[in-house]
DNA sequence: TTAATTTCGGATAAAAGAGTCTTTAATTCT
DNA sequence: AGAATTAAAGACTCTTTTATCCGAAATTAA
């Protein structure tokens, strides 16, 4: 398993890549699916899913493709997961019980909890400008 | 998606409800499964995961069944966790990519590097009879 | 020894996630 | 207006995970 759905990553990569790219223009899927090596169909597809929350906008045409809908600064790594995952991985208990909670815990609901929050938290603190900055190598595929 | 497999809730859950038994006897897997709402013949392969690793042990007929294989201090979650599911999750990098190391760092390379070795240390540090002795509940359902 | 019980092992089925393909709609350029 | 390009949308396939089924092997009890 893995944190994250492959979706997701998919969706964080070309998030991070565009964030990367200096002009405004929009750039084709078609483009950053072979960049990153990643199957442009699915991709396509995933990116929907980012455009309808306004994360990314897109444009149909010949000058079209997709690009951030708002700066990179407005932009959390949280955002981009939530609008692809939901946020189930930020709420469910660790044993995947339905009535786990603060009156009803489960074995490990003390100790998972305040992991949880520091994911999210953590997530929702790192902005794409941030990493892009932040950071010495651009690797990403 | 989740942290953890289904497989491995289910392993995991069936571990903490054998550390509670008091008794030393072997438990029936369907008894179990009927108790914990399991699919019964589900559970029987993934606890053969673990009998394998003598996390657990089980015994064939009439008052066979399933028994922790070790004393419950000897049991950590980490180890079922590792069992089930593997040890990538503690050691695959946030987006996925291969190449991923100290020399060339994805963009989320440092946050997330803590942040996973937090994650196993704290399952490493949590033993079955620690879960037993400090939860207010048994809620495993 | 026979009957009952219970795990083991392999085959199969169902569900979910990932990936592909084709058609349509929007946009630009000539 | 017409041709070329590119995302959107839906149907479909492939793979992995989850779940079910069945016969065989081991163990207990009478």
């Amino acid at each position: 398993m893995a944190l994250l759905s492959k979706s997701c990553l998919y969706g964080l990569r070309t998030a991070i890549y565009c964030a990367h790219q200096s002009g405004n223009g929009y750039i084709p899927i078609s483009e950053i699916a072979k960049e990153l090596e990643i199957p442009a169909d699915f991709l396509t597809k995933i990116l929907q899913k980012l455009t309808r929350k306004k994360i990314m906008s897109s444009l149909r045409g010949v000058k079209g493709g997709i690009k951030l809908g708002k700066s990179s600064e407005k932009i959390s790594l949280y955002d981009i997961v939530q609008a692809i995952d939901g946020e189930t991985i930020f709420r469910k208990c660790f044993l995947d019980l339905e009535g786990c909670g603060e009156e009803t815990p489960c074995p490990f609901h003390e100790s998972w909890k305040s992991y949880r929050t520091d994911l999210g938290n953590m997530l929702k603190n790192t902005s794409l400008s941030y990493l892009i900055e932040n950071r010495k190598y651009a690797r990403l595929k």
